[in-house]
DNA sequence: GAAACCAAACCGACTAGTTGGTAGTCTACT
DNA sequence: AGTAGACTACCAACTAGTCGGTTTGGTTTC
């Protein structure tokens, strides 16, 4: 769909949004880190609402794909929010992905374009769709136990990502994320497991 | 301690840090809102990273006051974890304050001045504190059972409140906080309770 | 195979508006 | 007289976005 330029403009904008939010990063940085002048990144993406709204598109296809892959791959639906979990979990670990952009961008969403309100509207039903289905596809397997209706744990778990991330952020320290998600997880698991 | 213009100019700016985060409101908005010319604001507030801190510091003298009313005040500690997270369910649903300020500060963390970072760091530590002598607490009179260590459930309590605030701005709607954070609550109620 | 053409990519120079912050002045109250 | 609060008038730096023009690589036409 889009050159090789475009595809390193939407990362470099990825991670400084992931750093600073939507209204603290500029086309001036991306300008600076992509190595190219700012005019044109205006030619690849005309506003900044614009790109914002095409780095949370990208997410999102790819939080879809990794679902599905997770889905073809691992049996075990609890397994497979185990490894969700694990995924963050590094990416947090080794500062790659230090957050989820759409969580922040969530955070901040009041004072942003309607465009990029949208698309992390969207972000937050299809994460959270995946996570019910999830859920009811381990009580069907007898592998997990709920102790309220698979809506309200699939948000639950939601936000103790979400809370476990901010504090991981806040401390400077993955290991209460480790600990928060994994004792969430714990709690789903079936007894008899 | 300051004057009845100086409170004001907190008031507004906590609101619309609670809005739009840090880096997305400017003195400009202030001056609009509290109807007095921007050097004004200067006088009170000589730089914006202190006016941060300020804003910070007095929320987190709020939740200490608030916190130490409450131990006060119930004497049962679930109760006073149930009131803590329905007294955010009231500001969230008449969206007086849709948003821990903290909290959406530590979102934004990295871009912060350091004086401001460190108002959240604080903020987070002495919730968590709380929290976590409240467990204990609860535990100790029977009324709460943990799963986990004291500490790791106070985070998990600290996150799932912060994670369905994000949730439900997200979806704006208050129904997934109370939702969330009832199903959190519930499952530290001591089975004979 | 060269000439002509084209669209996409790129850039220097610029705009209008905003940002946090400053200097100096005026006024009201102690 | 001194001080706190507010003001007008600035500032340099930065913001997203525009303009017109150049370079580039590939495709058509003769």
């Amino acid at each position: 769909m889009q050159g090789e330029t475009a595809e390193r403009i939407l990362k470099v904008a990825e991670a400084l949004m992931i750093e600073r939010g939507y209204s603290a990063f500029s086309y001036a940085d991306i300008s600076e880190a992509v190595e190219i002048k700012k005019p044109s990144i205006h030619h690849h993406f005309p506003t900044k609402a614009g790109l914002a709204a095409a780095v949370l598109r990208r997410h999102r296809e790819k939080t879809i794909e990794g679902t599905e892959q997770l889905d073809r791959q691992i049996e075990d639906p609890r397994k497979r929010l185990h490894t969700y979990v694990q995924y963050w979990e590094g990416c947090i670990r080794d500062r790659t992905v230090p957050f989820c952009v759409a969580a922040l961008m969530g955070a901040e969403l009041p004072s942003l374009p309607e465009e990029v309100q949208a698309e992390v509207h969207l972000h937050f039903r299809v994460l959270g769709d995946w996570l019910e289905r999830t859920l009811k596809a381990g009580v069907k397997a007898g592998v997990i136990q709920l102790q309220d209706s698979a809506a309200t744990e699939a948000q639950t778990l939601m936000a103790v990502v979400h809370g476990a991330m901010l504090s991981a952020r806040v401390t400077g320290d993955c290991e209460v994320f480790r600990l928060v998600t994994g004792a969430a997880l714990k709690r789903l698991a079936s007894t008899m497991n």
